[in-house]
DNA sequence: TTGACACTTACCCTTAGGGCAAGGTTTAGC
DNA sequence: GCTAAACCTTGCCCTAAGGGTAAGTGTCAA
């Protein structure tokens, strides 16, 4: 009785994930299944928990899979990943950076154009082809840098 | 001759996208050309121009394609949607705030832990299921809140 | 007429899974 | 033993905003 074995729920369970997201990571060669049973189910092992709470916590720090699937590459093939690891957390923070520096700037214009619109008076007689004059004024310098960069996701209710 | 149109690719290079962002537009429902030729080339003509700068100037403040098609739809059906819009404005400036909260979480962990890992030795010699001390080492607290917020995307090269 | 481009549709790709369907398995209650 | 619930399997479609490629057609100038 040693020989404990999980099934994929037992295993989600434990590990905090959904069995789709487990199946998921399995076919990206993240984590294969110890074995089957006669009836093709999955069975995990003890050292399954732990590695899918390393995926977690690799995630946890912003690493896709592809890139835990390639640390773990480096593990198997030789040495130790972490002097890479070590790297690509200084690599990603200084991406964040950017990106966190994008957002900022989105936020005050956005910010700054709400003031603006919501001070002028608005015209609710639209021109034929006309849609939106606060959007309309917006200067077309302001899309050099579109912050192509996520999409935010605001309440959506409706708009009457 | 005042009635000069435009094809797909003049259009693309005055509204500064690509072909094959104009036509995803169409599908879309956000940006249907004039007409066809005979051989059923789109023509388009300069309020389209115009049309499709608003659509970048909406995106370059965080409005997705959806909601885009929504401001048009409150367009055509009757008011100036600048109530809503500006409604809206104030619902994304607060959502990237959290966001950027999120991911000034995510820089200062990936700085701490990058910190903490050059620090210690790491043993280049790994146990049999061992992959990444670093890794390893975080705390399950920590996938609470797992950021699930962004790819980041730093750089990649190799990582022997 | 032919070569160089422009235009058309259509299909596959990207992240990290969620949702659903159809069918097989196991378990508990009766 | 039978049946229903809960579990497991694979497979397919979906997300945002297009990029890339392919195959077939159209246009224009030399």
């Amino acid at each position: 009785m040693g020989e404990r074995t999980l099934s994929i729920r037992q295993l989600a369970q434990e590990a905090g994930v959904s069995t789709k997201t487990l199946r998921h990571w399995e076919t990206q060669g993240l984590l294969a299944p110890a074995g089957r049973t006669h009836t093709n189910y999955r069975r995990y092992t003890k050292t399954h928990v732990e590695r899918a709470l390393f995926i977690r916590k690799a995630q946890s720090l912003g690493f896709t899979l592809a890139e835990i699937r390639h640390i773990f590459d480096l593990a198997r093939s030789q040495k130790a990943p972490c002097d890479a690891v070590i790297r690509w957390a200084g690599e990603k923070a200084q991406a964040l950076e950017g990106q966190i520096r994008l957002l900022q700037d989105l936020r005050v214009r956005l910010e700054r154009y709400r003031r603006r619109w919501s001070a002028e008076k608005k015209p609710s007689r639209l021109g034929p082809t006309e849609v939106c004059q606060c959007i309309a004024s917006i200067p077309i310098q302001d899309l050099r840098a579109a912050s192509r960069s996520l999409p935010v996701r605001g309440g959506e209710k409706d708009g009457s």
